[in-house]
DNA sequence: AAATTCTGACAACGATCGTTGTCAAAAGCG
DNA sequence: CGCTTTTGACAACGATCGTTGTCAGAATTT
């Protein structure tokens, strides 16, 4: 019988905790690297250097690399949403869509290439990444179409013209992130208003 | 002195017209594959697999991988341009919206794959690349206006808002895409037509 | 027919990168 | 103190791919 060690600590935390810490350090070095240097160019031993630790935490974390970027990519769709939700409820019932594009644009403009990341590269680097940003596009467009429509009858619109609108929202976001911010951040929102104006029921 | 040879014909075709027909085989054949296997699993040598041509072929008439991947999109979207500029000429100036609506998405759905290619993965991929898929965003924004607005005082509509219905109008064609395009092609156009309606001037 | 060019198949090089494996030192536990 | 686990640095493997180079045979011209 050799001795057996009968807990988790090391330097007073727990493995479980331990691993979590890493795992958050890879994801916010991930989102820091993609942004640097471009999803593309960034490799897996970048980001671990980013993060100060090793491939062999990188895999105890992530299968693969893949699973790096679903990871990162949810983590930063989720405290975006969750911002701009709470700019929705946070607003007067007839200017809750310009609050939640302002909420919008303004998280984009604090971190631009982050955003280049995930609006662009993202697209079509795999089925799996492709399915989870589809789904974020589809809370997206809802968390829209409630900020226009109000919460109750939820889905107002037709789920193509809710795309479309949502697209066109962040295709003002990135040609206003190519000009390198140029137009004022209130003439943003206006035009992006403008177009969420179409998501209110027709008048037929 | 040993003995020159004059003309370049061979097999009955001069040289240029050889390369030409070889240039315009793998961009031919590169769109298919980038169709098929997607763009980032095409590779140079299944390119030129496609095109029957090999290697060397690919570098007399191409500098490197990003040169075939720009000459495609052009010659894609140089096709889809021309093609909707037709339809807005063929129509009358009060249907000029949905003709171009219709001629665009009339094409997607012949081609669903390569249209998935050169609307999304293409994206981020370059900045070469970037630059020529913004320059045909940007075109396609300016044909939108011209057949909502008329072609008088071109762009009657800001630049920001224009991006965004260009975006627009591509994510209802991705989602419609994407849902395997359950939706009836008249559905299709006609939100798109709802929302190409904002780039009319507001009425203030 | 002889010389030259064109063509196509394919090997080889070099670089990159994801992933796995090794190993020794540090830290914790009994 | 002995023993185990954790950690980190890093080598190594294997695969892929872009790009260049080789070479023999077919086509062409004089």
């Amino acid at each position: 019988m050799t001795r057996e060690r009968t807990s988790n600590l090391y330097q007073g935390v727990p493995l479980e905790q331990r691993r979590a810490a890493r795992r958050a350090a890879l994801i916010r070095a991930a989102v820091a690297v993609y942004g640097e240097r471009g999803y593309r160019a960034a490799t897996v031993k970048s980001v671990c250097a980013a993060a100060g630790l090793t491939e062999r935490y990188f895999y105890e974390s992530f299968a693969n690399s893949e699973a790096l970027l679903v990871a990162s990519y949810e983590a930063v769709i989720d405290a975006m949403l969750g911002e701009m939700r709470a700019a929705v409820v946070g607003a007067p019932a007839e200017a809750r869509a310009p609050a939640v594009l302002r909420s919008y644009y303004a998280m984009l403009r604090r971190e631009p290439e982050a955003a280049r990341v995930f609006l662009v590269e993202i697209a079509g680097v795999s089925p799996a990444v492709d399915r989870v940003s589809g789904a974020a596009l589809k809370a997206f467009g809802l968390l829209l179409d409630a900020a226009v429509n109000g919460a109750d009858a939820s889905p107002a619109s037709p789920a193509l013209l809710r795309a479309g609108v949502t697209g066109g929202v962040i295709h003002i976001a990135l040609r206003w992130i190519a000009g390198g911010h140029a137009e004022p951040f209130d003439a943003v929102v206006e035009q992006a208003v403008r177009l969420c104006g179409t998501l209110k029921p027709a008048a037929t």
